[in-house]
DNA sequence: ATACCTGCAAAGGGTTTGCATCAGG
DNA sequence: CCTGATGCAAACCCTTTGCAGGTAT
């Protein structure tokens, strides 16, 4: 296959990983992955097929899904859920933690410094690769809304 | 609707949040409510089912599907994503994080000190119910594996 | 040359929905 | 009473699978 494809820094890491358990090196693998590291955020599986058509590069869901499963295995890539409705994620050198409002949905990524150091010390038998964290509660518009609310019943 | 089942303070905090949204007091939700405090760590539907059977109890899915999300929107259980599967957990006063070893699929919980000190400060305008953390990586198991298979091949 | 991978379409299975019935307030 | 909740079964939809053909090594 063309060469330019494995040429970013996390395409080579890919490469390096399907050289380490024998898997092949195919374009559909590269341009997915970077596909999915030039989206911002979260996507669903069909927004994913979307942006492949619109480059002109289309595949089938069956690969989609087989790739999808073979970068989290790889850990490239992160698995949601976000009320039941699966979303993926680029997640290396991307320590993203998300903010769930339990009111409107909204979901906002923040990143917390100090995160992994606090996290490192209590599991010392177990190596960490990468994490994500979800944080459930309500979000200030959710919250100044009921507050107005409970003022105008006084 | 008999009042023993409502007299569990993982109960009472039900019958609160079902009366301020005006919704009914169902056996089938303290039931299930009540089970699902009873199980240590996370399940799955079927899991759920069969407990409610053991006891006696039987409710159909749809029910259990809906009284789920419920408890979810009531802050009193969360939904989980492991490996495509998805299960459930109480979460009120349960603050676990999960081990998640990438090569063999263990899944281990541990409790984090500190973890929600850590995020508060970083969530100023954000009000905090509950929060879940996952951790990728190797288990210690895993881990001296693949140490000796590198010994022999030297 | 030969596994492995992709594409297609059909099967699968967990979750949701529609409707009749029941019961909490 | 009346509206919301439950139970049942069918529908739904996302994901997986089987197989034929293609391609990386």
């Amino acid at each position: 296959m063309e060469n330019n494809l494995t040429e970013s820094p996390i395409s080579k890491i890919l490469k390096e990983y399907l050289k380490e358990n024998k898997l092949r090196c195919t374009p559909e693998r590269f341009k997915i992955l970077n596909m999915i590291y030039s989206i911002d955020g979260s996507f669903d599986i069909d927004t994913l097929l979307r942006h492949m058509e619109e480059k002109k590069f289309r595949v089938s869901r069956a690969t989609i899904y087989n790739t999808i499963t073979l970068l989290i295995n790889a850990n490239l890539v992160t698995h949601h859920l976000f009320g039941n409705r699966s979303r993926y994620e680029k997640c290396f050198n991307n320590e993203k933690s998300h903010l769930i409002c339990t009111k409107c949905g909204r979901i906002t990524e923040i990143t917390i410094p100090n995160l992994r150091e606090t996290i490192t010390p209590d599991i010392k038998k177990f190596h960490l690769t990468h994490y994500s964290l979800y944080v459930y509660g309500v979000c200030s518009k959710c919250h100044q809304a009921a507050r107005r609310r409970r003022q105008r019943k006084k």
